[in-house]
RNA sequence: UGGGCUAUCGCCAAGCGGUAAGGCACAGCACUUUGACUGCUGCAUUCGUUGGUUCGAAUCCAACUAGCCCAGCCA
C-alpha cells in the first residue's frame, strides 16, 4: 500500500518549474497552525501535503503556530497539534517555529514600511475605518490620516508599541489603494493594539501584527519557498506579495492555494462540535464520532490510513465533498492484513450440540489472519454449549440466505459443520436456544471434502467467553444533508449503539488500549484507550465490513 | 458593468490541440473455513451551456450559466 503510482497534482507541477527557473533551489514548506483549537482531518490533508512535499523534494518542513491573536491562543492547544501532527507521522524535525518570536522582526519591518512611506498610523475607529472602506461594489476613501509624515508616524508607532494608545484607538496600515476593486488592498491594517499577555511572549507586546503582514514576513525568515494555504486566502496573495515585494527579501516565497477538503456526513466547525459537547451528544473534542485528529485515533484510525486517504483524495482547486466511503475503505485497506481475526459475538444467543459430549472441551489451533500467516496462530476453546450471532439463525429464512435455519447445515468457523435439529423459544416467540448435531468427520484441518456448506459463521464458547462491551458508531449527522434549512444540525439518532452483553475469544485478556482487531464479519475494533480495563474491555468500532447479507423487504 | 476562483461519471480526480487515466461507490460472475478478502467483468460516444477557430477541441477564443470566497483592529 502507498507504492501505487498518483498523478502529479497541480502544486507539484508549479514546484517543477520554479525549480526548472531556477526561481527557488530548494523546496521548503511549512504547516501554520493557529494554536485555537483542536485539528482535525482537514489539517490532517494540509500537514501531509506539506510535509509529503518537503519530503518529496528533499527539502524542509516546518511546523510554524501563527500565535500572532492573544485573545485566542492557548498552550494546550499548541501541545495538541504537536501531537496530532506528530501523530500524523509528519516529522518537523528542529523545525519547531513560533511566528510570536519574531515580533521584534516585524516591529521592525513595520518600521521599515513607514520609512519608505509605505504605512501610516490610523486614528478612525473600528467603525469609521469600516465606513471608510467602502463596499464589495463601491471604493473606499483615504483615511484623513493618511498623508502624516514619515516621523509623525515612526512617533505614533512608537508611543503604540510602547502601551501609550488603548485598544482599538489606533492602528498601523499600509498605504496602497482605498479603490482597489480587492478590499483586501484597501489600506489594509498591519498592527493593532492588545494590551494582552501572549501565551508565549507574556507582557512583552502590547502591539500584534495581523496575519496579512506577518505571514509572509514568517515565511520570508524561515526560507519558506510555497507557501501552501486554502482557497479563501486567493484574495490575499496580492498583499502577500505586496509586503515581501516591499520589504525586498532577495527570495521571496511563493504562495499556492489548494482547496480545503470536506468529507460528507461529518461536521468539523468548532461552534458545532462545541455546541455537541455541551449538549452532552458527543464526550468531548476526541469522541470518535467526530473527525477530529484525536477522536481517529481514539477510534483507531491509523496514522498510515489517513495518510493514504489524503493521497487518495488528491489536490486541486475546486471545492469538494469527499465520500465518507473513501475513509472507510482506507482504514480497512490498511487494518485487514495486519489485524488478528477473532471471534467475538456482538448479540448472543445460545446454541447447543446435543450430541457433542457435556464437559468436554476441544482446543482448536486456529490462525490469527488466514492471509497473513506472520500474525501466527492461536487456540481457542470449543465445546458443547455456545454463543452465536442472533443474526446468524432465523427460523424462516428468505431465498439465499445461507446462514442457519432449521435443516440446514453450515459450518462453525474453524471447527465443525453443524445442522439445525430444533429451537427454543419463549412467550415471546423470541429464540432462546438453537439445537444442533455436529459431524465429527467435518473438523477443519481434517481436509474432509465429503460435502459442502454454504455458510460459515462465529461462534464463542460459553463456559470460557469474557464479557466485553461494544460500541458501534455511525455518522454523526444523517446522510441527506447535515443541516436543516435552519442551520441546524441532522443529527443521526443512532450513531451510538452501546452493547454491554457481547462475548468474545478468552484470548482476548492480552489485549492492550489501542489494539485493533477485525471481530469475524463485525468489522474492525479498536481497544478504546479511554474507558479500557483488561477485565471488562470496551471496544470501539472502526468500520464495518463491506457489506453482508441483506434481508430482501 | 466590484474583484477573485471553480466547473470532466453518484463521490474524488488525471488530462494542458491528436480522438476521455485511475480510485471510491455500485452491479454481475468466479473463488471462499469471515456473504470479507482476492480475481475477472461492467459502469462518461462525452468533459456546465451555446457559438467560433482547426483536418482534429475537455484542452484555444467568445458569450452565457451555476457554485464558492472577500466588506474582522480573526487566521
Amino acid at each position: 500500500m502507498g507504492d501505487e503510482e498518483i498523478s502529479k497534482n497541480f502544486i507539484e507541477s508549479m514546484i517543477d518549474k520554479d525549480l526548472e527557473d531556477g526561481v527557488y533551489h530548494e523546496v521548503v514548506t511549512r504547516f501554520p497552525p493557529e494554536p485555537n483549537g483542536y485539528l482535525h482531518i482537514g489539517h490532517a490533508k494540509s500537514i501531509l501535503l506539506n510535509y509529503g512535499l518537503a519530503k518529496k523534494y528533499g527539502g524542509r518542513f516546518h511546523l510554524r503556530f501563527d500565535d500572532t491573536n492573544p485573545t485566542k491562543e492557548r498552550v494546550e492547544f499548541v501541545d495538541s497539534i504537536k501531537e496530532d501532527v506528530k501523530w500524523l507521522g509528519a516529522d518537523w524535525g528542529d523545525c519547531l517555529y513560533f511566528a510570536s518570536d519574531y515580533f521584534q522582526q516585524m516591529y521592525e519591518a513595520a518600521v521599515r514600511l513607514i520609512q519608505k512611506g509605505k504605512a501610516y498610523v490610523c486614528d478612525l475607529s473600528p467603525e469609521q475605518i469600516r465606513e471608510y472602506r467602502g463596499t464589495l461594489t463601491e471604493p473606499g476613501k483615504n483615511s484623513p490620516y493618511r498623508e502624516r509624515s514619515i516621523e509623525e508616524n515612526l512617533a505614533l508607532f512608537e508611543e503604540m508599541k510602547a502601551g501609550k494608545v488603548a485598544d482599538g484607538a489606533r492602528v498601523l496600515r499600509a498605504k496602497i489603494d482605498m479603490s482597489s476593486p480587492n478590499i483586501n488592498m484597501r489600506d489594509p491594517i498591519l498592527y493593532r493594539v492588545a494590551k494582552m499577555p501572549h501565551h508565549n511572549t507574556g507582557d512583552q507586546w502590547c502591539i500584534y501584527p495581523m496575519y496579512d503582514f506577518a505571514h509572509p514576513i514568517e515565511d520570508a525568515i524561515e526560507g519558506v519557498t510555497h507557501s501552501i494555504c486554502t482557497l479563501e486566502f486567493e484574495d490575499h496573495r496580492p498583499l502577500y506579495d505586496w509586503v515581501v515585494r516591499e520589504l525586498e527579501y532577495e527570495v521571496p516565497p511563493r504562495q499556492i492555494e489548494f482547496a480545503k477538503m470536506y468529507l460528507t456526513n461529518v461536521i468539523t466547525g468548532k461552534r458545532y462540535i462545541k455546541k455537541l459537547i455541551e449538549d452532552g451528544i458527543v464526550d468531548g473534542w476526541d469522541d470518535p464520532r467526530l473527525v477530529t485528529i484525536a477522536a481517529l485515533r481514539r477510534r483507531g484510525f491509523t496514522p498510515e490510513s489517513i495518510r493514504k486517504f489524503v493521497e487518495l483524495c488528491g489536490v486541486s482547486k475546486s471545492n469538494s465533498s469527499v465520500d465518507y466511503a473513501m475513509l472507510e475503505y482506507c482504514i480497512r485497506e490498511d487494518l485487514k492484513m495486519q489485524c488478528p481475526r477473532l471471534m467475538a459475538v456482538l448479540d448472543p444467543v445460545k446454541l447447543i450440540i446435543d450430541n457433542y459430549p457435556e464437559g468436554e472441551t476441544e482446543w482448536l489451533t486456529v490462525p490469527n489472519n488466514q492471509e497473513n500467516d506472520q500474525l501466527g496462530e492461536r487456540t481457542v476453546p470449543f465445546c458443547r454449549e455456545l454463543y452465536i450471532e442472533r443474526e446468524d439463525f432465523m427460523i424462516d429464512p428468505p431465498k439465499k440466505y445461507f446462514r442457519l435455519y432449521p435443516g440446514n447445515e453450515v459450518r462453525l468457523m474453524h471447527a465443525y459443520f453443524v445442522r439445525c435439529e430444533s429451537f427454543v423459544q419463549d412467550e415471546s416467540g423470541k429464540v432462546t436456544e438453537i439445537h444442533c448435531t455436529y459431524d465429527p468427520e467435518t473438523k477443519c484441518g481434517t481436509g474432509f471434502t465429503g460435502r459442502k456448506v454454504k455458510g460459515t459463521i462465529h461462534w464463542v464458547a460459553k463456559p470460557y467467553a469474557k464479557q466485553a462491551e461494544v460500541r458501534l458508531y455511525e455518522n454523526i449527522v444523517n446522510e441527506d444533508g447535515t443541516h436543516d434549512e435552519d442551520g441546524n444540525l441532522n443529527l443521526n439518532p443512532n450513531s451510538l449503539t452501546v452493547r454491554k452483553e457481547c462475548y468474545i475469544e478468552p484470548n482476548i485478556r492480552e489485549v492492550q488500549a489501542y489494539d485493533r482487531f477485525q471481530f469475524v464479519r463485525q468489522g474492525y475494533f479498536c481497544a478504546d484507550s479511554r474507558d479500557f480495563t483488561k477485565d471488562q474491555p470496551v471496544f470501539n468500532r472502526i468500520v464495518s465490513l463491506k457489506s453482508s447479507f441483506k434481508l430482501p423487504k
